[in-house]
DNA sequence: TTGAAAACTTAACACTGTTAAGTATATTTA
DNA sequence: TAAATATACTTAACAGTGTTAAGTTTTCAA
């Protein structure tokens, strides 16, 4: 029994070292230039032995993807120390701008590719991590709704408002729209202030 | 004289028929399934013709998407009619929704793709009908703060603010991550209340 | 040691964007 | 009007893509 779970454990090891690869390789440059080819040559094997591990390039995109997900949620532990709620909203912005643009690969595999959302659907599986983070976004709203410091309304209707102004943000600052706006060099800070500007606006007075 | 300007508008009717029938394509087939030789195909021609028009694939992507400001333009412009700010900006950002919704396959084009914008820059090239629209958006914000109606801020931050939730909301709608927060048939409905939200929330009381 | 199962590779298919070279077709010049 | 030139277009090819079927090597059990 020990001999086949070796084997597995071997497989695994195989598994972790291309989607490790891959996504250096993304990084490095950029999502859209990275073959089959190059991550095999990468990891010293043929691009076909990919195949045996994943069922076809999106869902490697797929698996990155989660990746992505644990590293952004490594970024939110420190969260649940802040005990005012809109204080941590808005935490959980600033966070969520910072990983965006430092990372804009992962995250535009995680949000702006349609790919690894596709893959997703056809697999029947959940957007476990994903969802998980939203999760955690309609609670902190609902707490603020509970003591008092929104007004009131649907907690998906908020939710979503927040959610889409900072994936908006950091989408069209990756794809150098907001560069239209104001000067490049104010871009980063503009995103801030309008992030501080939404949760001061919507905090009841 | 008029046979070289004869010549210039057959040279012009030509390159307006490869547009056309590429944007036929895009909103057809989804924009990363159509090819230069599909294009070609359809419009009778060689491949290699439509070289002879543009310098690649991203440069009719871009001219693909000027005619989808164009577009967007149409739908702005009965806003003029209404006097209220906060109203216009309201139909705006409704107007906004509806055409992501209703032309995913340009709004694509238009703010989600690398690729044109890419084009853009290094033609050194003006983003003339976005930048209209933007600028479009800051007079009202400017506008509404200018009589009232708004907490004063900076014009900018507030716009950003505003155009990001737009574009957030149709982003993620287009690429299927607003079904992560409400069921697939709740999204449109609720996409409207989140813009309701943000307006009634931004308003000075 | 043999036979089967697992892991991996080679070769190929049908595509992709793009370019260099060649061919008709018009237009201009002698 | 005939030859030379410029314009418009095509053929053939290159180097790349994701993916699959068939073949090979390696590993392990009987």
């Amino acid at each position: 029994m020990s001999i086949v779970a070796r084997k597995e454990k071997q497989k695994q090891e195989i598994r972790s070292l291309i989607l490790e690869e891959s996504m250096k390789l993304f990084v490095e440059e950029g999502f859209s230039k990275v073959s089959v080819r190059k991550i095999a040559e990468r990891i010293q094997y043929s691009p076909t032995t990919l195949y045996l591990y994943f069922k076809d390039k999106n869902e490697i995109l797929f698996h990155c993807c989660e990746s992505g997900f644990k590293k952004m949620l490594e970024q939110n532990i420190a969260l649940g120390l802040i005990s005012d709620p809109i204080e941590r909203l808005h935490q959980m912005g600033v966070n969520y701008l910072n990983f965006g643009l430092e990372n804009p690969e992962y995250y535009d595999l995680m949000f702006i590719q349609e790919a690894p959302m596709a893959t997703l659907i056809d697999m029947g599986a959940g957007w476990s991590s994903g969802d998980q983070a939203l999760e955690a976004l309609k609670m902190i709203v609902q707490d603020a709704m509970d003591k008092g410091l929104l007004v009131p309304a649907k907690v998906e209707t908020v939710a979503m408002a927040v959610w889409s102004m900072v994936h908006g943000l950091v989408s069209l600052a990756i794809r150098q729209r907001l560069d239209k706006l104001v000067p490049a060099e104010d871009v980063e800070k503009t995103m801030h202030e309008s992030l501080d500007w939404l949760l001061k606006t919507m905090k009841k007075v």
